[in-house]
DNA sequence: TAATCTATGTTTAGGAT
DNA sequence: CATCCTAAACATAGATT
């Protein structure tokens, strides 16, 4: 009988067993790779995802060529001292996720 | 009056609208990011994002040094005569979302 | 053990403010 | 023009197969 036992809390801490994890962790980049396609497809965004695994394995998204985004990306100066007007914008990088 | 006319159909296409597409590119950007925060926290995985705008703005998203994460990426050959065990799995390029 | 199922939690389009 | 609101669409944890 289907009588799932549901109870879906938000963790906000790394799961602890190591095979649900790596459940959800497919599950979760396959799902983070659909919202990447959409954001591209939707807006018209160059959107690229580089993604490794606990266990080093690389997982990877891209729209447009990737390396062509990337390497765009690292011609930015990212040097501290810098004060130029720098477009790069950085979100969420712990913050405004909760 | 709430009365909102929602009828949210699944589009496919690149929205036309401009402004109704900026303000979908913001909050789906943040939603992209907010589950790539999640996918790393509760995974434990190492995750990095680039979105390059329409109007060519950049956003970047990442939980561990990006330029460490990028550099290791750029690292692996991408050469297509290289025929050694690649490590990178192109996923959901365009095919197996919808 | 990967694929499916489904109740429930999460995201979001359209509207309002 | 950003931010809130809400119902509907979507994602997914846990269960089952």
């Amino acid at each position: 009988m289907r009588r799932p036992n549901h109870r879906r809390r938000i963790q906000t801490a790394r799961m602890q067993n190591q095979t649900i994890r790596q459940v959800v962790f497919s599950k979760r980049r396959f799902g983070l790779f659909k919202k990447a396609s959409e954001l591209s497809t939707l807006c018209g965004a160059d959107v690229s995802i580089v993604v490794y695994s606990p266990t080093n394995k690389l997982y990877s998204f891209w729209h447009a060529l990737v390396k062509s985004i990337v390497e765009r990306f690292l011609e930015e100066d990212l040097t501290p001292g810098n004060n130029d007007p720098n477009p790069i914008i950085i979100a969420q990088q712990n913050a405004n996720v909760d």
